[in-house]
RNA sequence: GCUCCCUUCGUCUAGAGGCCUAGGACAUGGCCCUCUCAAGGCCAGUACACGGGUUCGAAUCCCGUAGGGAGCGCCA
């Protein structure tokens, strides 16, 4: 049997990191399987689907790779299938129409509430024979009065729900319009869903599917439940920490094979390995070895397997990404030696490829932006001396390489009888301005023998004024 | 209120009765390396929610309690 898996986000709100990690778990699987992976957009609320919603789904998961083998499909173009389900479980009195008034039903739930029941729907049009007069009726489906239906679920095991427990929810509303519940149900069967793994808070909906799936005779698929994702402080993830499209970690410069691997080891592991490629993933994730609980999102350790990959990615890959970030700060180039270069000697010292651009300023432009506090310390008192040598040292240098130029250091270092870090330092402050960078052989090499010379001047006149 | 789910270091996790005086990782502190910052290496502290059982023996099995979460919509 093909294992069967689908992504079905609704877009009432953006693709966030939660959504991300089940569609990842339904990919890998689906992958593992050699399975199909199928992406559904369950739109059924006109009012809060949005368009761009649909297109951070889109733009997410092709991003993140998590390509599909079917779809995007959109509920809202299925209504003439779901008429037709509904229609059939109408024949077969497996549903019936439901004359009871907003109001009424709500009085039902107050009154039963205040006798500390669960609000349920009773029943009491199940029977009934003539319709009511100018009233839309909604649609409601027949479930199971007695009896019990297990939930063989991958992750919880077997979940028992009593029938009794349950009511008859609506399917089709007033105005005809198939309910959530019930298109899940003809998607999933339609689509031959063999695994379904959502959120747990779906986990209460998953009894009433099965009694559903039932009577349109299609055989339950298996079930995944996973946990959600908290925040940061263990409660409910919101906007302020990770509740942002998915799309946020791309500015923000972090890699997606990076994010996937960190969400993926939110309930689940493999040994004490931290670091997964894709490639790995498929071939050693399973569902079933999932944690039950939920678990908080840790925006530090995101940062540090961010880091990893970025130590362990491709050059030229990463120098395609360092493009993009530093076209965000106006720098424009194309450069591919200078990019790589510059990735290689900052991938170390960047937790994100958005940090890797913003401190690869001075790699361009004629000139850096001088910090204050780095000039008063390296660039005054014995640091005028060192750039004066530096200056006249590099203007004769012919072996324009990170090794030249460490040679070259080297000697003056020895000569002056100080450490490196004497020559070191000033240098760097006149390079970029700063009193950090990659190691200041590597940085003067990249920037180049003009530069150099230029900002060697400006630094020695910055000592004077 | 009712139903269902969950519970190991601050955080992510390992652990499927003896290998656990509970292992790894992030974060934190210290040391080493070192031209800066990093990266890397080494070291340190901190956890089995609680209470009962079962057993020669429990983080692991059972039962309660507490705490947290989800659902109970003509939302998805």
């Amino acid at each position: 049997m093909t294992i069967v898996t689908r992504f079905a986000p609704s877009p009432t709100g953006l693709l966030h990191i939660g959504g991300v990690r089940t569609a990842l778990f339904s990919w890998l699987y689906a992958r593992r399987h050699a399975g199909r992976f199928i992406l559904r957009v369950e739109d059924t609320d006109r009012e809060r689907s949005t368009d761009e919603a649909v297109q951070v789904i889109l733009d997410g998961m092709q991003w993140l790779g998590l390509s599909h083998d079917e779809g995007p499909y959109y509920q809202t173009r299925r209504f003439d299938r779901y008429a037709e389900v509904l229609g059939q479980l109408l024949a077969q009195g497996k549903a019936y129409h439901c004359y009871c008034s907003k109001e009424e039903l709500e009085a039902m739930r107050t009154l039963q509430l205040a006798r500390k029941e669960k609000p349920r729907y009773d029943g009491r049009c199940r029977e009934r024979r003539a319709p009511v007069p100018g009233v839309q009726p909604v649609v409601r489906f027949k479930n199971p009065l007695a009896g019990e239906v297990v939930v063989e679920d991958l992750v919880h095991g077997p979940v028992v729900f009593q029938n009794a427990e349950l009511d008859d929810l609506i399917i089709a509303r007033s105005d005809g319009t198939p309910t959530y519940n019930f298109c899940v149900v003809v998607d999933d069967s339609d689509m031959n869903i063999t695994h379904v793994i959502r959120g747990d808070d779906h986990l209460n909906n998953t009894p009433r599917q099965i009694n559903m799936l039932r009577a349109i005779g299609f055989t339950p698929p298996a079930y995944a439940h996973v946990a959600m994702i908290l925040g940061p402080d263990g409660a409910k993830l919101s906007k302020r920490h990770g509740a942002v499209s998915v799309l946020h970690y791309r500015e923000q410069g972090y890699l997606p094979e990076a994010l996937l691997n960190y969400l993926v080891r939110l309930g689940w592991s493999h040994g004490d390995q931290e670091i997964f490629s894709l490639d790995e993933l498929v071939q050693l994730f399973d569902i079933g070895d999932v944690n039950k609980a939920a678990s908080a999102f840790n925006p530090e350790k995101l940062q540090w397997v961010n880091q990893q990959h970025m130590m362990r990615a491709s050059l030229p890959y990463l120098a395609a990404i360092l493009r993009e970030q530093l076209q965000r700060l106006g720098v424009q180039t194309q450069d591919q030696a200078l990019l790589e270069g510059i990735v290689a000697g900052q991938r170390e010292r960047a937790k994100t490829m958005k940090e890797m651009a913003e401190s690869s300023r001075y790699f361009f432009g004629a000139d850096v932006e001088i910090d204050e506090k780095a000039a008063r310390k390296h660039l005054g008192g014995e640091g005028v001396a060192v750039l004066e040598r530096l200056r006249s040292g590099f203007a004769a240098l012919t072996d324009w390489s990170a090794a030249g130029v460490h040679a070259l250091l080297s000697d003056l270092a020895a000569q002056l009888g100080v450490g490196l870090g004497k020559v070191a330092q000033p240098l760097r402050v006149a390079l970029t301005g700063t009193a950090v960078s990659p190691p200041i052989d590597a940085t003067a090499a990249l920037i180049g023998k003009e530069r150099v010379l230029a900002r060697l001047e400006r630094a020695l006149q910055w000592s004077a004024r």
